[in-house]
Formats: structure tokens, sequence, C-alpha cells
RNA sequence: GCGCUCUUAGCUCAGUUGGUUAGAGCGUUCGCUUCACACGCGAAAGGUCGGAGGUUCGAAUCCUCCAGAGCGCACCA
């Protein structure tokens, strides 16, 4: 028995040597495996690509357990002999490293992007994004990942901008890509648009003011926004609203706070004749809604009231102020000129950047946008279709099921994606334009995807969502635009594993993307994680001081005993809570694991894998064997919480508990057939048990693995799993 | 307003889509210097499965309603 036995087992000293075993052995990488000969060229492929994380600093418990439930999946995989791939890379996360950067520069040297310029800024950008990638890699080895490294992807490196550049143009030749001027939600924090879905609504104490415009003013309308009135068009009420019904048509003049409006009252079903006094004081610029009224009514679009900076623009005392100070200027002046009529507390959700916090300001922006409700030239059907139909069809399952009510949901309410970006770190919008003259867009030429080679042509100065580059990720990855062996044996995906969190901005937008490109599936399985909380069900967050870092806590307990931590029970969808003891339970489960490799080893130092088994070490082996079958089952149906636990449960209550302890007496007698049929049935027991494993605790399983007489495969990593080929039965439905 | 999920032992959660006395981990209590392991071993206590109906030979599991908790989307004048 080797000497290291003798020790408590030290995942600290084992781990890392290992992962520097298995990357030297070039076996993460599938070409690799078949040239060694631990799989075949005609195997079949399984392939999922890695969620990249931000480079934005470093991961949390979130990355580890999905780090943990990929690498279970596909160590699985491997061990049953298909061509296994798992492809690393990591996100630019465009405004979100961009925001951390500015954050970081304003705090060290108080300089904002304009004192750096454009160039100036992206050299910061790129320097911290390449140290957090670098940290990044050194987490995912820690955490045992067997990632292709040789397939390593950047969502901003050179051939993923090629693909970006290619289904942009794509796109806009569709006619699904297109420029124009809409209310799009303006961060005046981050000074950029941003998509619906990185808004945060917050519920926040708010007043509701009822006023009239003027003495003479016959109807008194209701507002959160006072300051907004400036840039009034018009009052709506509801068509069947007999109060207002006389007064529609009617236009009236007024001098609002110092500013000259010109209301008209129309009658437009938009309006809750309940709420407030059933009357809306109709501002196009600055609401979605009254934009859209003012569409309907032929209304002028263009009083535009509040500028980039959440600051008034109209002349009088308003001018210059922040919204937030003209509101009370507005109020100070209803209340004097005896206009104002009520003011009622309410709660309102308010509008937040997701990353800067900022109160979005609904602005009207000339930005480029991705239309979900047109048809595709030649295919007949609009991009919502084609985000919808694989999901119902099953061509992609959701794990689990029920989020696919959640899915519809979302894109029956989706409207256009604002995709372009007033942020520098990113993918440069790859349109050109040039004008007849300096001024005006009179005549303006636009030149779209490759650059155009004459003079005269500018960039636009726009960067594209982060999102729109992440949504290419399975197939960008694979080499895309090119024509790559890859694509053709890795693509579709089999299984993206993601958080739900980000089925929206991510899950949805890869099935947009790859339906409209490809015409076919990015994956066939989404399997969504829950988040990942601390041990009284909060969420982890640097402010609270409560996250755990995957590489302390490897440090402490090992990454397998956090592996199995996050793994065993945590069912899909469902969020999990984590605690340092939680973790310290599957370092002892490691611990045990190593002390039954010792007893065995010690036990059995001539066992000879020949000898007959006795009927009862027999049976005992057919349990394994059962449980075998069943764990993979398990995995097949997506299960894994399922299988972790019990092989857990296997390994410490029936093999250590029950079976090593028969096995004592066996050992100590006379009978030379049960000691020998014992010896072998221990260490094929054992043999089997650490293949079962190897997915959920693979450092430590390998580790053992090298000290055993039945090891037939230089790792344990491309061993046989001990269910290959029988039929398995595999649930029709999966969802939990 | 539309939609989703959860409610099972003191705590955190499973319960593989209806099948014998409902499970695990942690915690608690009692006992163990047993030569694989104190990162351990043995034993014990602890649940009318949120409530009320219904379907069924049979329900924690399916249906309806009610109560509480959480979440998503929309609205938010």
């Amino acid at each position: 028995m080797p000497e290291k036995f003798l020790k408590p087992y030290d995942p600290a000293a084992t781990e890392s040597r290992v992962y520097a075993e298995w990357e030297k052995s070039g076996l993460f990488n599938p070409d690799e495996c078949v040239k060694q000969g631990v799989t075949t060229a005609d195997a079949p492929p399984y392939s999922i690509v890695l969620p990249p994380p931000n480079v934005t600093g470093r991961l949390h418990m979130g990355h580890a357990l999905m780090l943990a439930v990929e690498d279970a999946f596909v160590r699985y995989r491997r061990m049953r002999g298909f061509r296994t791939l798992w492809v690393p890379g990591t996100d630019h996360a465009a405004i979100a490293t961009q925001s951390v950067v500015e954050k970081q520069l304003k705090k060290d040297t108080g300089k904002n992007r304009h004192d750096l310029g454009r160039e100036g800024l992206l050299k910061h950008i790129e320097a911290f994004a390449a140290e957090s990638h670098d940290t990044i890699v050194g987490q995912l080895k820690t955490m045992g990942a067997s990632l292709d490294w040789s397939r390593e992807a950047f969502t901003l490196d050179e051939v993923r901008s090629r693909a970006v550049r290619n289904v942009f143009k794509q796109m806009y030749d569709a006619g699904l890509i297109y420029r124009g001027l809409r209310i799009v939600n303006w961060d005046p924090k981050g000074q950029t648009t941003i998509s619906d879905d990185e808004i945060v609504y917050e519920e926040r104490p708010a007043k509701l003011y009822t006023f009239r415009y003027s003495k003479d003013f016959p109807i008194p309308i209701a507002t959160t926004r006072p300051e907004t009135k400036v840039g009034d068009v018009a009052v709506a009420v509801h068509p069947d609203d007999a109060r207002y019904a006389g007064f529609v048509g009617k236009e009236y003049d007024a001098l609002f706070c110092d500013v000259p409006i010109h209301i008209k009252v129309v009658a437009d079903a938009a309006v809750d004749p309940a709420f407030g006094t059933g009357a809306v004081g109709v501002t196009p610029a600055h609401s979605q809604t009254d934009w859209d009224i003012a569409d309907r009514h032929l209304l002028s679009h263009e009083t535009i009231v509040i500028n980039e900076y959440a600051k008034m623009m109209v002349p009088g005392r308003l001018e210059g102020k922040k919204t937030s100070e003209a509101r009370e200027m507005v109020v100070a002046w209803l209340t004097d000129e005896e206009l104002l009529e009520k003011e009622e507390p309410i709660t309102q959700s308010i509008a937040t950047a997701e990353r800067t916090g900022g109160i979005i300001e609904p602005l009207p922006k000339l930005q480029w946008f991705i239309a979900v409700d047109t048809k595709i030239p030649g295919r007949g059907k609009t991009l919502k279709e084609l985000m919808l139909e694989p999901v119902r069809s099953g061509a992609i399952k959701i794990v689990p099921e029920y989020f696919d009510k959640t899915y519809f949901h979302w894109i029956e309410n989706l409207r256009d994606w604002c995709i372009s970006r007033q942020i520098w770190y990113g993918h440069r919008i790859p349109v050109w334009y040039r004008s007849p003259d300096a001024h005006g867009k009179q005549g303006e030429e636009i030149m779209v995807g490759i650059e155009p080679k004459e003079a005269g042509w500018s960039q636009d100065e726009d960067t594209l969502d982060t999102w729109f580059s992440s949504g290419l990720w399975t197939f960008s990855t694979l080499g895309w635009p090119e024509d790559t062996a890859d694509i053709k044996t890795y693509h579709p995906t089999d299984l993206l594993e993601t958080g739900y969190d980000i089925l929206f901005f991510w899950v949805a937008r890869m099935i947009l993307m790859t339906e409209f490109v490809l015409n076919t599936v990015p994956f066939k399985t989404v399997y969504l994680h829950g988040l990942v909380r601390d041990a009284q069900g909060r969420k982890m967050s640097k402010s609270l001081g409560n996250s755990l870092d995957p590489l302390d806590i490897s440090a402490k307990f090992g990454a397998d005993a956090a592996r199995m931590a996050l793994v065993v029970g945590n069912t899909p969808g469902t969020d999990l809570r984590m605690s340092e003891d939680k973790i310290k339970g599957y370092k002892h489960f490691a611990n045990k694991l190593w002390n039954i490799a010792r007893f065995i080893l010690e036990n059995t130092p001539n066992a000879d894998t020949n000898t007959p088994l006795t009927a009862e070490d027999k049976e005992v082996f057919s349990k394994l064997d059962a449980l075998a079958r069943e764990v993979t089952e398990d995995m097949e149906n997506y299960r894994i919480y399922l299988a972790a636990e019990k092989l857990y449960h296997y390994a410490w209550h029936e093999l250590a508990d029950k079976i090593l302890e028969e096995s004592k007496p066996i050992f100590a007698g006379s009978d030379e057939a049960a000691r020998a049929s014992r010896a072998r049935l221990l260490l094929a027991l054992l043999d089997r048990t650490l293949r079962l494993l190897h997915p959920f605790m693979p450092f430590i399983t390998e580790e053992i693995y090298q000290s055993m007489p039945t090891k037939d495969s230089e790792f344990l990593m491309v061993a046989k799993w001990p269910i290959q080929s029988e039929k398995l039965k595999l649930s029709k439905s999966i969802s939990r």
C-alpha cells in the first residue's frame, strides 16, 4: 500500500498536482483522446460551451456551481467514450467591465472617460480584462474543470469579432437590424442606452400630484413627475369617459412655470379612467406610452425638455436644473399659483440600470435595433417565432420543464431589442457613414459589415450590446463563419448549463441568433441552475460580505468537497443555501473515501482478479451493479443531484459501514476461499465506486485510482464508465 | 394585472412524475482511546407532508379552492 494513505487526505496538495497531470496528458481535448485511443474517431460527439465568465474580476460560488455541474456531465460522457468537448472562454461584458474600470479610475485618479479619451480608456480596460482573465482561468483550473484549453475563446477576439460583423451584416441585409428614432432606456449615470432586460425595477415611495396647467385649463391631471409637464403637448382621456367628452379636440395655451405650452385634448383607449383624474398629460419625448399616444394622434414628438444628463433644457427658471430639483421647483410654483389640487403618497416602481444603478430616463434617440416582429425574407417567420418554435416543439428541452412557461411569457411581451450602446469597450458597430456635406443627414450614404476603402467614411461611434456577441457563442467558439470540422462535429451543442437568471439575456438570444444564422438550435437541452445563497438565504454579495470565494474554499476544504456541496440535493431551478459547514461535511466524506481505500488496499495485497466470488459476494456486488445502473439513468435524466447523493450514501453507509465491517471477520478467519473472494470483491467495489464518483469528485477519485491494482487506463478521467451500452430508462419528461 | 415556484423532522432540503412502516445532511441526546478513518464508530429521539375538499383500491405525489412566502413579466399619468 502506498505510504500516502497513512496520512489523512490532503486536498490542497493533491488537487493542483492532479490537474497539472491531466492537463499535460492533453486528454481534455477530444482529438487527443482519439489519437491516444481512449475513444474512437467515429464515437458520438458530446459538446458543451462554457458560459463565458465576465472579465470583471473573479469567480464566485455561482460560477463554482456551474463548473461542478458541467464538469460532472462532461466527465460522465468522456468516460462513456463520447468524443467530449467542453469549450472554455471569457466574455468581455462591455458595459459591466467598462463601468467597473471607470469606477476604479475615478477612485484612484479622479479621472473620467473623457479625460482619458477612447484609446486611453480602452487601454486601461484591456489591461484590467487581461488580468481578470488570468485570475479566472486559474480559478477554473482550481475547480477541476476539464476544459479543452486549446480551443479557448474570447467574445472580443479576432475570430469572434469576425462572426459579429458577419451576423450584423446578414441581419441588416434581411431588414432585421434597423436604425430608428425611438424612445430608449437612457442611463444618465452610465451615459448609454440599455435594453429592456437590463432594467431593474425598484419599488419606491413617491408622490402623485394633481393639478391644472393653468387657472382656465378645464381638466386636472395627475402625475408623479411634474417637471416633465413642461414638455406636454396633449391631455389624453379615455374615449368613453363622459366627464371629459366635451373637451376632446379642443386646444389650449398656457405658460407653465415660465414655459409656453400648447395642449390638445385627445381621446385614447390607453388611458385608464380610474387612475388619478382619468386624464393624462402627454409628454411624447419622455415616455414610451406618451410617444405612442402622440403617434396615434399625429402630435409632435419634438419637444425634448430633459437632456442626457437628466437636466432640464427649457428656457426660464428650470433651465439646467436636475430633474429632482426641477420637480420641487415646479411643485412650489404650482402651490404659489394655487394650481395644485392634491398631493398623495403612492408606491411606484422606478426603472434603474442594472450595472450603474442610475435612474432610467426615457429619451428619444437614434439607435440600432433588432426587429423581433418582422418577417424574415425567404423564411416567412419573425425572430420571435424562431425563438418560440424549438422550445415549443421539444427540439430544445428546458430543465426544469416549468421554465418554458416563463420563457414563452417573456417572448410574448418582447419588443425590439436595442443593440447600440454609447460605451467604448465592445464590438464597434460595423457601420460606416459618408455625408455629401458636413451637416445634416441629407443624402447620407451607409456601408454595413466591411470598412470601405475610400476616404470620407466614418464608423458609427457606438458599440454593440454585449449579448449580441454572446448570442453567437455556441457557433462562434467553434470557428464560424469558417466551415470548420468543429462546427460539423460539435454543433448543435448538447447541453447549455447556466443560471435561470440569464434565461432571457442569454439563452433566448442564443436561440434567436442560431436559428437565424444556422437555421438550427444552439443546444438540445438547457439545464438551469439556481442562485447560490448564504446560510440565511440572502444573495451573496460583496457589500454584505457574505460571499464565499471558490479559491479560499478549495484551499480550505478541497475543490472536490466544494463540488459535492454544490451538487448533492441541488435540484435545477432551485436556489441553494451554501455554508462552510456544508462544505466541511464533504471534506469529511473525501477523507472517508480515502480511508476506505486505505483499508481495502491494506487488506488485499495479493488479490487475484480471477478468484471466483462466493455466492454471498456476488450478491454484494450485484447491489452496486444495480446502483450503477440507477446512477447512470439519473445522469441521463439530468438528476445529478440524486446521483451524487446516492453515491455518497453508498460509499459511506453501505461500503464502509456494512461491507467493510463484515469483511473484518472474514479477513481474520481461516476460510481461504472466502478471504480471496472478499479481497477481489472489495477491490472491484472500490474500483467501481471510484469510477461512479469521478464526475463529482474528480481529484480524490483519480488520486486513489492511481494506486489501484485494477487500473486499466492511464487516468481515471478516461477510464470506462461501468455501465456502457445497456438500454437505459429515459423519462419522457425530465422536469425534476 | 398576467405568469411561475415553494410550503415535508429543530434547521437546510430530497422524495426519480400514485404503490409496502415518508428519507438525507446538519443539529440534539446517550454511549464508545473497537488496530481504515475522532475529518471517526454505535444507538436514540424527532414529521397528522401549509389548510379544506375531490379523483383513486391506494395521494407528500394528480385536480379544485383557500392561506402564507419567494420570483419573473407588464403597468406605473
